[in-house]
DNA sequence: CTTGGCATCTTCG
DNA sequence: TCGAAGATG
């Protein structure tokens, strides 16, 4: 099908993987942050708390237990949970004020965004990353070693079908070692062109998951917030997974499990069928289930419904959803409004301008903001408001274009809006009572523009600048367009953003009543926003943004609340700025320690995380004691590692790349920053940029004619030498030595169990992961070499059921004692660890493989030597240490 | 004496 | 492009 600019095509149905981050009760855990004494109670967000107790508007999980929900005044929230806490949206204005929670959002969404540019926030706590890019990558790099699944990344994740993500990964796991296992099925169920992306969508979805558990457990570290994620191929599904499994969790929807959960899934779950259309559908067709719906053909469902409905919801309801992930990061409107119910109706003139003039302040400050954030001015506001004519509501909404507004302009504007459009504005000899009251009044503004050139390039510059601080993927450095802005990939320089202060600050000084000029200032980038007359929020901005370029950097450390950022300059480009001005590259990792700006500590955590990047077995084991003693939940600088990270752009720590000796283009696509290079080579030398078709960009297409075909080594058949190609080539290999390697496995799994019995001590929790070689470590244990597998098998010596009245359960799997309510975190724990073994095992295989291949079973002292050995050629050649679990799933033995 | 919640944003026709 | 409706949380 055709590959507008927002879909994919349909080829490409399966190739994508979406995340869906969704903020478990955000408004409640925003409240909850901000009042610490909060933390573990009911605690519900109630606005307008006057009458009956407000309206709740977000109930935190503990408030849920006790049957609170949503729609319930305060009141009766009391009634079920005496002790709920509720807490009010701020009023201002007389008017409920979100910013909170949008400037909270915008939190979260800085974080997302560092794991990939193609975020698109769905709300003020949602948003979708297409997470592609950076899956592909990691199965490249799962072959050449420098990635390895993490157990820690995968607790708390769930496939729907399974009832366990150890199954999920068991699963993949057979199907590795028998390519074909499910083909048959497959074949039957899908078309024969999508069979290669199916096969491998088990493991990319897993790799997806990974990746949601990274970035979750870095809104979690930077913001404090937990979230569900889903993980899909698109983003219905993944916005379905995500609901699935709550709080705090993540789920896979693989794709295989579609049919059986679209049977028993009301229609009315997916996004987009919860409302009329829903309804409708449910009623036309007499069905309840989505799954139902495949019984329809195309052109019946749009024959029902309309062509484009009919049409969505035939793909829909197999799972395909082409829809792409559309790079926003900031809203393209903004507006507010507010009702005047019952004898709140607005009757008098000046009672409608006053309120006018409230909303129009709001809009007013709300574009300030926007506006140093995002370099873009609203073209158009649009009015909205309902009248009461003759007892009859009636809605009405009139726009009008805006230039050089302000508060009063847009105040004025919407006043003559509405009379205009009014036939009778007022009372017919009354100078001040309106003919028809107003029930609800409304403004908004939008059709965005940036602004001038020259300023334009400021918006560039700071999307470079937020883009290197957050580049966290080792992926695409590639350029691409953020929002609707084209972002030059110009050198983001000092100077320029100096100068851009200085102007900023002086064109903001004098502002007066401007000029009746609407000519856009080209040159000088003075800025004319209107100052809004009074308690302007741009001019506390403003001074605040002062304080903070004049004195944040000097005294960094500072504790005074006076120069310290502001809380709305938190997080933003103009902080980030700042701060890497003030903090030179190397004093940084200090200068974070202040904790002021979340994008401090977690560019410390990645550069210690690049020093230290070994992610060797022992530092595994390390891990996985630390989530055993019950910190799965909170790692600290260790967690979140990933080798990916090194090519983050701006980092001090040379990076580390993996030097495969293998192909050597595959050696070359691991470097990320060649691989960027090839990227927009293969990008530009093709006639439609990604730009255009983000089919091509979300899933390039690598171009044979560019790419040299590879001779398999083994088999010596020319592959093209893409990852699919590859892969499945090598899937094939790797099946036929798997079967012979599993005979010897048994064996050595024989020869190694002896060992279980074998305790070991406990190392010390969150120790310091040694970077040596790939044979170092402390060892364990005298029998196994410090980074056998051997200690994975390992039981730990089963903890006494402690004396006290804290009430625990023997874990059937240890026999340690668990908290109960630590039980389903500590069966994670199992659960990830049976999953680490199992990668590990595979691992052991195709190190055999590729050390000995003809293999014969070797003692086990013998075959730890070839152990060591392949680890120290992996180290030496990859440059970093050990373990690399699953690496060589797509094994190349040489 | 209510407001069966309300605010916000996007998409549709 | 405009105005209205829908969807969501």
């Amino acid at each position: 099908m055709s590959t507008t600019r927002s879909h994919v095509s349909m080829q490409n149905k399966y190739d994508r993987v979406v995340l869906l981050v969704d903020m478990d009760c955000f408004f409640c855990q925003v409240e909850e942050k901000q009042q610490p004494e909060y933390r573990n109670r009911p605690l519900a967000v109630v606005q307008y708390n006057k009458w009956r107790g407000g309206g709740i508007i977000a109930v935190n999980y503990a408030a849920r237990a006790k049957g609170v929900t949503r729609h319930m005044r305060g009141d009766e929230a009391k009634e079920l949970c005496p002790e709920i806490v509720l807490c009010e949206v701020p009023n201002i204005r007389e008017k409920a004020d979100t910013c909170k929670y949008r400037d909270a959002g915008k939190e979260v969404a800085n974080v997302l965004q560092r794991f990939t540019q193609l975020l698109e926030r769905a709300s003020v706590d949602e948003a979708y990353l297409d997470i592609t890019d950076t899956v592909n990558l990691r199965m490249k790099q799962l072959q050449s070693g420098a990635f390895a699944l993490k157990p820690q990344e995968l607790v708390n994740t769930f496939a729907v079908g399974y009832t366990n993500i150890g199954d999920y990964v068991n699963k993949i796991t057979n199907r590795f070692a028998n390519p074909y296992i499910d083909d048959e099925r497959f074949q039957l169920a899908y078309d024969q062109n999508d069979l290669p992306a199916v096969r491998q969508s088990d493991i990319r979805l897993l790799i997806g998951a990974s990746i949601a558990g990274e970035v979750r457990a870095a809104v979690k570290k930077d913001t404090g917030y937990d979230c569900s994620a889903g993980i899909a191929h698109n983003k219905i599904l993944a916005k379905l997974a995500a609901g699935l499994n709550k709080p705090n969790k993540q789920t896979i929807l693989p794709l295989a499990e579609i049919p059986g959960l679209f049977d028993s899934l009301p229609v009315g779950k997916i996004k987009g069928l919860g409302g009329k259309f829903g309804e409708v559908l449910c009623e036309t067709l007499g069905i309840t289930f989505l799954g139902q719906l495949v019984k329809y053909t195309e052109a019946e469902l749009q024959r029902k419904f309309d062509e484009k409905n009919g049409s969505w919801l035939f793909y829909i309801c197999r799972g395909i959803d082409l829809e792409a992930v559309t790079p926003r990061f900031y809203s393209k409107s903004i507006g507010c409004c507010k009702k005047f119910p019952g004898r709140n109706n607005i009757t008098g003139l000046k009672s409608l301008q006053h309120w006018l003039g409230e909303l129009s302040t709001e809009i007013n400050d709300r574009l300030d903001k926007d506006f140093m954030e995002n370099n873009r001015k609203a073209k158009q506001m649009v009015v909205q408001y309902v009248q009461d004519i003759n007892g009859e509501e009636v809605a009405s909404s009139r726009s009008t274009s805006i230039n050089n507004y302000d508060q009063e302009t847009l105040a004025k504007l919407a006043l003559d809006l509405i009379k205009s459009n009014t036939k009778t504005f007022l009372k017919p000899g009354s100078d001040a009572a309106l003919n028809n009251s107003v029930k609800f009044l409304g403004m908004s503004v939008g059709k965005f523009e940036t602004i001038s050139k020259s300023q334009n390039s400021l918006q560039n510059m700071f999307a470079n600048q937020a883009a290197k601080n957050r580049r966290v993927s080792g992926e695409e450095a590639v350029q691409q367009p953020k929002v609707q802005v084209e972002v030059k990939p110009k050198p983001t320089e000092d100077s320029k953003m100096k100068s851009f202060f200085a102007n900023y600050l002086q064109g903001a000084k004098k502002e007066e009543k401007k000029p009746a000029d609407p000519a856009p200032v080209e040159d000088t980038p003075k800025l004319s926003a209107g100052a809004p007359p009074k308690k302007s929020f741009f001019e506390e901005y403003k001074e605040k943004l002062k304080a903070v370029s004049t004195t944040e950097g000097a005294a960094e450390g500072s504790s005074s609340t006076q120069t310290s950022t502001p809380p709305e300059l938190k997080g933003s480009f103009f902080a980030n700025y700042l701060k890497q001005q003030n903090a030179s590259k190397e004093q940084h990792i200090e200068a974070a320690a202040e904790g002021q700006g979340d994008k401090e500590q977690t560019k410390t955590q990645e550069l210690e995380a690049a020093a230290d990047n070994s992610s060797d077995m022992q530092g595994l084991a390390e891990e996985l004691d630390a989530i055993e003693a019950g910190h799965s939940q909170d790692f600290d600088e260790d967690t979140i590692e990933d080798e990916t990270l090194t090519s983050k752009a701006n980092t001090s720590v040379p990076p580390e790349e993996p030097t495969s000796t293998y192909q050597p283009l595959t050696e070359e696509e691991l470097k990320p920053s060649t691989s960027k290079r090839k990227f927009d080579q293969l990008n530009s030398s093709s006639t439609s940029s990604y730009k255009k078709c983000y089919a091509e960009y979300a899933v390039p297409e690598i171009r044979p004619d560019l790419l040299p075909m590879v001779k398999c080594d083994q088999c010596g058949a020319k592959i093209p030498d893409d990852v699919k190609a590859l892969q499945t080539h090598r899937d094939h290999h790797f099946a036929q030595e798997l079967s012979r390697q599993l005979r010897t496995e048994q064996r050595e799994k024989r020869q190694l169990s002896p060992m279980k019995t074998s305790p070991r001590p406990t190392p010390p929790k969150k120790q310091k992961k040694s970077v040596g070689s790939a044979s170092g470590g402390t060892s364990s244990s005298s029998t196994a070499p410090a980074n056998s597998i051997a200690k994975f098998f390992s039981a730990k010596p089963p903890v006494e059921p402690p004396s006290s009245n804290i009430p625990t359960q023997q874990c059937p799997e240890c026999k340690a004692y668990i908290k109960i309510e630590c039980m389903p975190e500590h069966l994670d724990y199992h659960v990830a660890r049976s999953l680490q073994r199992e990668l590990n095992q595979q691992d052991l295989r195709t190190r055999a493989a590729a050390l000995g291949k003809q293999n014969s079973s070797p003692g086990q002292a013998k075959k730890h030597q070839k152990q060591k050995q392949l680890n120290a050629t992996i180290a030496n050649t990859s440059g970093r240490g050990g373990s690399k679990p699953i690496t060589q799933f797509f094994t190349q033995t040489n």
